[in-house]
DNA sequence: ATTAAAACTTCACGCCGTATAGTCGCCGCA
DNA sequence: TGCGGCGACTATACGGCGTGAAGTTTTAAT
């Protein structure tokens, strides 16, 4: 029967996800250093080596990792947004930046697995470690964008920015899911993305936290600035 | 003679010196990881034991180097805010702002070394690594946010916040420079430093140029919407 | 010249990633 | 039923890391 080499598929498939639930229980409470292949190894019952089976480095464990947080963020922001109406871009907007905060402060080791230096000599692949979930998060601000893009056009210069000044696939999708949605509009998603992320790294790292015990404030402050300078109603 | 003792010292803190000297040497050729005891040591001629005789561990020596680099990136954006005359608020913050960015393009590792997470298994001390220096940056960041206030004042909810939301010598320093500055204006200052932080960063660490080959434009009007949103002509 | 301290080396320990070689058990096939 | 092969795993080893303990050399002060 088939069924055999199915078999050792479906043990090989556990042991990979083993590796992987052991690598992010580690993460979480060692902080991302604590991702060593000894001491998934140690928890494990196994040695070290064996886990050559599976990843052909650390760096692969790692960057499989990265994709796997990375996704789980992408899902938690997308669920959150779309839990709103689209006609409520505001709602939208602020589900969607609130989640992401709160995703972080909840897996601040998953943050800085993402978007800091993720392991001690980790080198990322040419190609970023999880191109398709920050592909999401990307297209998903877009999305954000473009609900609001109604009530920000009359705001914003549309002509500062063309579709080359933008990855060519993400170009693609947003004009093939938003059609005549202007390229400034994905210009808007990226500086919010940088607005959000820049406020909730600066949390995380600790950074904020030494000149303000209340970031929480500082961010609705920038969730209320955000939706009125897109010019939607509160 | 007394030069004698002062010899001994001279000499420490020449070693010293040299000692950072080559750690942030080694730091910008093979990033913060490649800043080892055993690599300085060998760089110098030395045994790694030897550098304890300096630092008390190598952690010691990691929050001296952030201080220092820190120190140099504050001691930019205040030359390049200088640089302008006070009756031009948004001049002073372009050109804080671009010289940030500029700062953090030339010193990759440098910003990554402050911003993220420095080095293996580096933990900060309790009290973050360089507070005068991020002080400076945050106290910067305000004057500049109080240079713009005349004309944002009428933009922004003032009610929001209190002298309490933020650091108690923060408060204390911006309340004595800038008398009769609300506190809503200190929370500017940071909402405009997690932005511009936020896109510095992703650029810096790859995820910004995975989505845009030009994330200069997007900087840049980050910038034009920044003074237009503090009600400053351009 | 003597002495005490500072600067530095040597050796050792326990971590780490990973390369190589070898062992064991299960699979399909005769 | 026996057997060959292959996949999963272990054993051993190398070089790197931070760092502690102990010993040696250099230097300043008496």
């Amino acid at each position: 029967m088939g069924t055999t080499t199915g078999r050792r598929e479906r043990l090989r498939a556990e042991t990979t996800a083993e590796i992987k639930k052991v690598a992010l229980g580690l993460m979480s409470s060692g902080g991302p250093d604590a991702i060593t292949l000894r001491a998934i190894a140690r928890e494990m019952g196994m040695t070290a080596n064996a886990i050559y089976g599976y990843f052909a480095t650390r760096d692969d464990l790692v960057t499989t990792l990265i994709s796997d947080v990375y996704t789980s963020l992408a899902d938690a922001v997308d669920a959150a947004r779309d839990a709103r109406p689209a006609d409520d871009p505001a709602g939208r907007i602020a589900a969607w930046a609130n989640a992401f905060r709160d995703w972080a402060l909840t897996n601040p080791e998953g943050f800085r697995l993402i978007y800091g230096d993720p392991v001690p000599g980790y080198q990322a692949p040419e190609t970023s470690a999880a191109p398709e979930a920050e592909h999401r998060v990307c297209a998903g601000l877009t999305g954000l964008a473009a609900g609001a893009w109604p009530h920000a056009k009359e705001l914003y210069p549309e002509a500062e920015f063309e579709w080359s000044d933008f990855d060519p696939k993400l170009a693609a999708e947003v004009r093939e899911e938003f059609p005549g949605l202007p390229p400034a509009a994905v210009a808007i998603a990226l500086r919010i993305w940088g607005h959000l992320h820049g406020l909730v790294s600066l949390e995380i790292y600790g950074h904020m936290r030494v000149q303000t015990p209340r970031p929480d404030k500082i961010y609705r402050a920038e969730l209320a600035q955000l939706i009125r300078g897109l010019g939607l109603p509160a």
